[in-house]
DNA sequence: GACAGATATAAGACTGTCGAAATATAGTCC
DNA sequence: GGACTATATTTCGACAGTCTTATATCTGTC
């Protein structure tokens, strides 16, 4: 299982972005899932230890999970290859962010 | 079948690699996965057509296939969601490029 | 040490994907 | 129209990934 293999999983994409925020206990994660049992989510939290996208931290008897962004450099580099009409294609990237995530930033 | 499963296929990443000098007759790409027979292709393409990642342009008898680069913006929004600490990133990552691909740039 | 909470692991069924072989379609040349 | 090339589609078997249920492990509390 390797990183891009990893990100294929929609669920696992939104582990991930639960931790955005900062870390999380599996727990935590697991009721952010509700759709999924909280063996299910240990498994996805098991792929992404192994591939490396998040740390985890013991604190007594709970898992503190959190990103590793640095795991995603590969997914990076493969991208910017296949990117380089950045330039060009920088304003819709940046009008899809604005839009898609203005409401959550707002005063 | 989405942009993330797509891409999270060796071969088809392998093939999109191929695209990125310029559009490829579906033969020579067949060509150039030697492990994969034809249909195997074929099939990676239509997967990559579905997904909107390739587009095709008939001429003659061959289909020549171009990189979509927009398909990726999906991927790129969500990369940038979680590359927040960009500036502090930058060097690695810059540093990996050089040292990766310095050999086929020099004079 | 017994118990409860949080998390991980094991085992099994199900599903989807990958690749090979065979076949079909479409264009070109004679 | 027939032979030939290039590409796509279908079918099938094997394998890998994901989920559920049941069980194990570890930690803190009484």
């Amino acid at each position: 299982m390797d990183v891009f293999l990893a990100l294929a999983d929609p669920n696992r994409r939104a582990m991930l972005d639960e931790l955005v925020d900062g870390e999380q206990a599996a727990g935590a994660l697991a009721k952010a899932c509700p759709h999924l049992s909280q063996p299910a989510v240990s498994q996805h939290l098991k792929v992404l230890r192994e591939v490396g996208l998040v740390e985890v931290r013991v604190d007594g008897q709970r898992r503190m999970y959190r990103r590793q962004p640095a795991a995603l450099d590969d997914v990076d580099l493969w991208l910017l290859r296949h990117r380089n009409q950045w330039a060009g294609r920088l304003d819709a990237l940046e009008h899809h962010l604005v839009t898609d995530t203005a409401e959550g930033i707002g005063p």
